[in-house]
DNA sequence: CCAACATATTCGTCAAGGCGTATAAGTAAT
DNA sequence: ATTACTTATACGCCTTGACGAATATGTTGG
């Protein structure tokens, strides 16, 4: 009955994190939350894939959605189990020093600061930065 | 050309931790050095069935073969990328705090004191620790 | 209700990989 | 060479999941 740190799928957990458009968007969303549409426009992918990855990261418990009109904003949510949540912290930090991942994270300050340049992203919501505890201080 | 931290694939990375059965090996050689037929006894799975895992995770880089005479030896190697290295050490303490994996773990150490209750295991070479630098202290 | 928009899901296809069974390959001893 | 023994690989079957394309769902504003 009193299991606190099972009832986590290890398994799972690292299938989904077996590859790499999903690394990519959990790096996207390192430390904010961000809707669809930028998954789509940063990745340069189309947006279903991106939804059917998003879900299946979903799945595994790793991110949370929030409707917010037509909109969907995706975070990162930490796993219950302290071990799994230090390795996804550990694994987000190690993603920030990859060549193509910084790209991407370049990629999207761009296009949060000049929304205007991206066609697709008129109008649409600004991500929003996500208040993650001790969030960075694994390594 | 110049590329010290990729070169290494993450993505194959964790889909090679992707599998159940690929953990309790990892868990059982977490430091030291065994043999097939030691796999085989304290999972009760089939050989090929090790054999292909084992085949996997060093493609994936992270297991090693020795041969001894009739016997091959498997270790865990470290990665030369460090934050796969210190994501392999993480998972590795965590598994540790596994019931299953300790069940495993304590299946093994009783094959090691007496081997002779274990018919497979008659005159199998015994496992030998490996001198990990820095294994365990990674929480 | 309808149109426009953002996102999700379904469908068909395909490749990766897990499994059990059978068999091959390597080694040691006779 | 033959046998016994340990481990690896090949085969066929089946499930999972990745993909593009099409379509469904949900929301907002006329």
């Amino acid at each position: 009955m009193e299991k606190k740190s099972s009832q986590f799928n290890l398994e799972r957990f690292f299938q989904a994190l077996g590859d790499n458009t999903r690394l990519r968007l959990l790096n996207l969303m390192g430390d904010q939350e961000l809707c669809v549409c930028y998954f789509v426009e940063i990745l340069g992918q189309p947006q279903p894939k991106i939804s059917r990855h998003l879900a299946y990261l979903r799945r595994a418990g790793i991110v949370q959605a929030r409707r917010e009109g037509k909109w969907m904003h995706y975070r990162i949510v930490m796993p219950p189990n302290i071990g799994a949540a230090q390795l996804l912290r550990q694994t987000l930090a190690w993603l920030q020093e990859d060549r193509a991942m910084q790209a991407d994270r370049a990629r999207l300050s761009k296009a949060c600061c000049s929304p205007a340049k991206f066609v697709a992203l008129q109008g649409a919501p600004s991500p929003t930065p996500v208040e993650r505890s001790f969030a960075s201080e694994a390594r």
